[in-house]
DNA sequence: CGTGGGATTGAAATCTATCAAGGGCTGTGG
DNA sequence: CCACAGCCCTTGATAGATTTCAATCCCACG
């Protein structure tokens, strides 16, 4: 967790953690009406979750990457209400939500870690709906990168090159824009320098023109 | 709160609420940057919470109805995330985050319970994202008056007629769409019967119909 | 009675979706 | 070793939806 907390109550936090067996690109960790118990933080690989509502239209709501909890969305029922499926070979902990409840109790300081888990999880999808709201198509998929971008460093990876995770199809799902959309702009940012993009290889060479984009707004 | 709890414990939960003067339209209950000391369930009136980025473009986040609660996107910092407006006269109740957390501490349910609306906030926000990502201009009008009629009716109140307390400026904000985008679709959603408007009193004539056009997808 | 903000409506411009074709890579099987 | 199918991605041309620009209306309010 990316948060302070004493070491003993890692321990005991620890102790309650499962750690799973991987899961493959394309299986499902958990699906839509599946019965809730635990979320689920990323060790490696990467995730994605969607929705898919009554119409069958899929959406989806986030990618996550190691060190990256999921699962928040299945706490107010008894039951998951998103898809949570491998984007590549990956491996989760799966931290069971009633013992972590107890335990809790027995941590206050505890609890208040998983609210502001929560709370950043709200912060990232209002976001989000700025995104989709007020950029165009250059802003989003700048926006994307970026995000990735950080991501990666945070986990003292290269901030500039990076391997996509997900396919076009994903990004454009995930942007409201089409695959075509979404190839036509990654080829546009190249164009310009901003990037260099060799399938879901990408290079990115210019941050500051692409926080500009991150920007441009419809 | 819409979800069961004891008796006992609700008038604990009672004596840490805080009923705070009414908030005139435009009236800001705090703003982003502020410090993060509550949450907010609206009593009356309704409420409007956006966000501000770097460039100064705003989004609207949320449209908040009596018995809605707001703020859980301040808890992972000391201040909050978004700004939060009254779009008429509106009362809130004031609820001390740090005595809740006390009081979370003697009833294991409370904590639950708050969970639950932070989980149903992020599930709601997840809608939210398709509804932006995938839907035309009408599948998203269509889908705010529907979620208002129910919002309304849940309040015991006519899910046929609505009185909007938001302006078109803001609902095309909200929305990701123009003034005259939101002001043309009301038009023809009313010339083909399904409602009808007149400023922002809105007759929903036809329910089936406005629920098909709420996934009318692009 | 004039003023100003919000809302509506029309016409043109722009962006993205759609339709269509083809490229490149991988894996499989002859 | 090569041919081929399948999938993902890219690119081009056209169509369609929404934005932009502009004019007007409406109504509350001073």
């Amino acid at each position: 967790m990316p948060l302070a907390m004493d070491v003993k109550d890692i321990d005991r936090l620890d102790k309650i953690i499962q750690r799973g067996r991987p899961i493959q690109s394309g299986e499902h960790l958990y699906r839509a009406g599946d019965v809730f118990s635990s979320i689920y933080a990323v060790r490696s690989g990467s995730i994605k979750t969607y929705l898919v509502d009554d119409e069958g239209v899929e959406q989806i709501t986030g990618f996550y990457l190691p060190g990256e909890v999921l699962g928040f969305d299945g706490i107010d029922n008894t039951d998951h209400g998103c898809n949570v499926v491998a984007l590549e070979t990956s491996t989760v902990c799966e931290i069971p939500f009633n013992r972590l409840e107890e335990l809790t109790l027995q941590i206050p300081t505890l609890q208040r870690h998983f609210s502001q888990l929560m709370s950043r999880q709200i912060k990232s999808d209002h976001q989000m709906l700025l995104t989709l709201s007020k950029k165009n198509a250059e802003g989003r998929v700048a926006t994307l990168l970026s995000s990735l971008s950080h991501r990666y460093s945070r986990r003292k990876l290269s901030p500039n090159a990076l391997r996509l995770p997900m396919s076009r199809m994903d990004i454009g799902n995930f942007l409201g824009l089409t695959i075509e959309t979404v190839s036509r702009t990654f080829s546009r940012l190249q164009k310009e320098n901003i990037i260099d993009v060799d399938g879901r290889e990408v290079v990115i060479n210019n941050h500051d023109r692409l926080n500009e984009i991150c920007h441009k707004n419809r």
